[in-house]
DNA sequence: TTGAAAGCGTTACCAA
DNA sequence: TTGGTAACGCTTTCAA
């Protein structure tokens, strides 16, 4: 906690005070070289430039930090880099923040709690201009209760539920009602829904949608529910190996699997352990646009989250409050999900 | 370039001096208790607790750096986040890290030069104690050159060549020898290498390491080579295309990947539109070590990078140049890669 | 053990 | 347009 490693470098790095010595200027002529160059006469800009050049002289944003009150870092803690979801918005947030002339830093919280509160206490104490905080599962309540002066904190793929901060998610129970939808409108009706553990509630709101779209369809279409203990691609080849081995009449004709590993498992086995066709017999639908959905041997239908979108919106009310803290109203923005249909259930066509 | 987001909170946040104040002791009493505790009285250091906590006192890490020189962040700039070797990379480095009481933040360059650039640059002004670089491609030679008075710095997943920067790669000539060598142990003797285009060094690398491996069969071993346009599945699907074309006799019986991804695609179309029966008729081995060749429908064997041990390596040699910047050698670190094997070269065994 | 005060390198203001 | 100088919030040294 108290960490203390030194890091004093040998030999002072040049400052502001040495470039203007050089130039023989002010301080401040130099620091109006640097930050409006307008305001300073060609001829001694010249000058101080070339100084700076001859020095090696790189300002230094700690000092500048301390004495502007201004930073134009914003700080985004990922509960898991490793999840390319998170990277989207990352991109996202990245494009707006750079319009803006702002930076972002990424910290991992590699699904450890202890970790994530790290990342923020450190920007915090950074005192970056602000954070995208993308939380673990169960954190919510931690992730949406900021300190009085707190750096101003956007949540994504959470709805913080707070008046205190804005949030940016996705809808997960629609979600699973486009994919059941869609697997109903190619005229399936024996359904099943293959999810990881309910208490994940993102999983959770997806099989709630599709609940919703086979009771819209007044009793033509029945939805069994099969669960798994995790959501990888084990997972799903358990409960592909188990319906690959049904009667041909118990087999259902579609699966709306909660996450896309889950389906490629679960198409993987199928596809070696039985006669099914894919998708005439038994059509799969995803959930995440995960790379290995669209590199399947038979590329698997998905649904797929903005995470750019997320992203994007993200930053830009992350930046409105940066710079109208007094007048901005915190938001929760719910963003919609799309199904990207491809093999798995329309079969070989285009994408 | 001169961005300048103005980022003044509203409220001025409680400094050192309002805690002090509060707790009716000096500033320096106030640093104390923050940063050794044991120097100071059971009574008074509770007092000072209680005024921190009243207050809602965060540190400003701006300040303290400025006023300690001392930072205890490093920065870890990245060619490309959503490849998960450079993840692993920032996992090593940030266990080393953080056991050092350091913390890790990470920069995604997105394959640009220019991001790249900006964020080393970043990360200089920021006074980090020092800095991790995953350069691009074709950036070594910027890469290595570091400023007179730059943060310390080491260079990752390329050999930096140089005797001011230290560098952790990986032997990919050597992972080429022994991913072919592996196929030779088994029995195959009509190799191919299908590897992306030879102007990427890593790939030809491996290719280089591959004839090896056949020059010294003497003779018994030949060794096709493919090139493809890009690494990716689409590409590797066309070469397996190909090849499930041929007459019989034309068929290699075993292949050596420049990529994980290609060996995916290529054993789909494989075991798609041809009956060869792998590893029997044709094996397959691929390099990364990528998720997507273990959740394979034959799981692939592959030649796995130590991306973990690079990062730990990587962050060590940093932080030791950090704390001895006068005696520090810089060195050159080359890890070895290994072979894991699976199905697609072994058969159903175990992993 | 505690207090007072001198920097750290920059910005920003006011005077010239 | 330029120069001088007071903050910014902290650490650190030296006295008390």
């Amino acid at each position: 906690m108290t960490a203390s490693q030194s890091t004093r470098r040998s030999g002072r790095e040049p400052s502001i005070a040495d470039v203007a010595r050089l130039a023989g200027v002010a301080q401040g002529t130099v620091s109006n070289v640097l930050n409006r160059p307008n305001k300073v006469s060609e001829k001694t800009r010249l000058r101080v430039e070339r100084a700076i050049d001859s020095l090696g002289f790189v300002r230094n944003g700690t000092a500048r930090g301390l004495a502007s009150g201004t930073r134009t870092t914003i700080g985004f803690v990922i509960a898991d880099v490793s999840n390319s979801f998170f990277l989207d918005m990352a991109r996202g947030a990245e494009e707006v923040a750079q319009l803006a002339g702002n930076t972002l830093l990424l910290a991992n919280s590699d699904m450890d709690l202890s970790k994530q509160g790290a990342y923020l206490n450190l920007f915090d104490e950074e005192r970056v201009a602000g954070i995208l905080l993308a939380p673990l599962p169960r954190s919510l309540h931690h992730a949406a209760s900021v300190r009085p002066h707190g750096r101003p904190r956007v949540i994504l793929n959470a709805d913080s539920g707070s008046t205190q901060v804005c949030s940016v998610a996705v809808d997960n129970e629609l979600g699973g009602y486009l994919a059941t939808r869609h697997l109903i409108e190619l005229g399936k009706r024996n359904l099943v829904f293959v999810g990881g553990p309910e208490t994940l509630i993102p999983i959770r709101d997806r099989h709630r949608g599709a609940e919703r779209a086979v009771i819209e369809a007044h009793g033509e279409v029945r939805l069994d529910f099969i669960p798994t203990h995790e959501v990888r691609v084990e997972d799903g080849r358990k409960v592909g190996h188990s319906i690959a081995a049904r009667e041909r009449a118990d087999v259902p004709d579609g699966i709306v699997a909660g996450a896309d590993l889950l389906a490629l498992g679960m198409l993987q086995s199928i596809v070696s352990e039985s006669d099914l066709r894919i998708p005439d017999d038994i059509a799969i639908i995803g959930y995440d646009n995960n790379r290995s959905a669209w590199d399947s041997i038979v590329p698997i239908s998905t649904v797929s989250q903005p995470g750019e979108e997320m992203g994007r919106n993200a930053a830009r009310l992350l930046l409105e409050e940066v710079h109208a803290p007094g007048t901005h109203i915190h938001q929760h923005i719910v963003l919609e999900p799309t199904v990207v249909a491809r093999q798995s259930t329309i079969g070989p066509r285009k994408n």
